[in-house]
DNA sequence: AAAAACACCCCCCTAAAGAGGGTAATTTGC
DNA sequence: GCAAATTACCCTCTTTAGGGGGGTGTTTTT
């Protein structure tokens, strides 16, 4: 029997889904935790074959918590189970390691069988997502460090003249970098990058 | 025993929550729907005691639905569902006709809690909730209807001079709307406005 | 009937953003 | 090893945004 563990902030869901898994003779949930506090000291106790991780936690990203899960347990296999459907958001968890992505929204069905080929050591995507990263690949921007560096400043509302200041660049180069993201982005002006960002979760 | 349908497009919460739900002997799920036009055609069959409605729907925003269906049905007993913290989600909800609010990461018992209050045609908040509503009654920004649709214009991205061309005012005005918002939202420029309004979902 | 809140308009002024051009050194991928 | 991408930098010019004032009249609340 395959062993799961839990961790997701909305308690109503996990105490829903761990009776469906128990439920199901496939898995059983060994263990649940609601933040990412409470992940790292589970983990510390006790390891399952399939880690179900939220992205959406009260105190830590969920993306980042993936990469430091991945370089504290390398075996780990990590299901990403959540609500977000943004291109970004999954590329950047299955590069932090996850093996798996799953729409809240997907079927239970489809996340009894991600879990059955997660733990088999094999990725795994629900539907939804499999088309989204096909139909995305060239469509969706892809920005560099410094360039979402430079994003993240812009939407914490500091202008071209703070910006170069904190990172010791001239103001012009900073100017330089906002037409790129403009440009790269398709916005036509600040109020739309942010929006943009925000949305495409680009952050 | 009282009669839940549920609106939510997550599948599987719906999944484990039916059974939760008709596992406790207080009340049975009878139907659910996964969008705002299942949700119109499931009502139009048969109205339930508590309608339990997610604000995050595929097809259509859950504030605006909320207040549709009380219009509709006003009898209909509608609990919000979701996981939305924000005051101005909450506001809207209530002032949309909703009975009742509670956020996903609360417990079961403390649903099935609310169940059974608004059935009984009281108005019931999740504790996370009234604490908010206590503590951010004057705190929190209200914008009139004016400034709404400005905010919405200029996190789309359009200009002063568009804004005006766009309802017929001076550009000077739209100047002032905006001017205020800044004032009102405590932001510093554009870039920091658009945050704002769509974090605190202002619009 | 006074006090807010709302919707509207105008001035001046400076700072910042946006549109258009560039150059050139370093990585990185094949 | 070479092309492509990335990173970094600079210039001019026009438009927009933002800070500071000022104002009118109407509706809603108290």
């Amino acid at each position: 029997m395959i062993t799961v563990q839990i961790v997701d902030d909305h308690k109503m869901l996990v105490e829903g889904l761990s009776k469906l898994i128990d439920a199901s003779d496939l898995a059983r949930v060994t263990a649940v935790s609601y933040n990412a506090a409470q992940c790292h000291h589970m983990l510390s106790k006790e390891r399952p074959d399939v880690l179900l991780l939220d992205i959406n936690l009260p105190d830590a990203d969920g993306v980042t918590l993936c990469a430091e899960l991945k370089s504290k347990y390398p075996e780990l296999k990590i299901l990403a189970l959540t609500s977000y459907g943004e291109y970004n958001i999954v590329r950047r968890m299955i590069e932090n390691g996850a093996m798996g992505y799953i729409l809240k929204n997907a079927m239970c069905e489809e996340m009894l069988a991600g879990i059955e080929i997660v733990a088999g050591g094999k990725p795994f995507l629900c539907h939804e997502i499999d088309v989204l990263l096909k139909k995305k690949k060239n469509t969706d921007v892809w920005l560099t460090h410094r360039e979402r560096e430079l994003l993240r400043m812009i939407v914490d509302g500091y202008t071209n003249p703070e910006i170069a200041e904190k990172i010791f660049l001239s103001p012009e180069t900073i100017k330089g970098y906002r037409k790129n993201l403009l440009f790269k982005l398709g916005a036509k002006n600040t109020a739309m990058l942010v929006r943009m960002a925000l949305e495409k979760k680009l952050l």
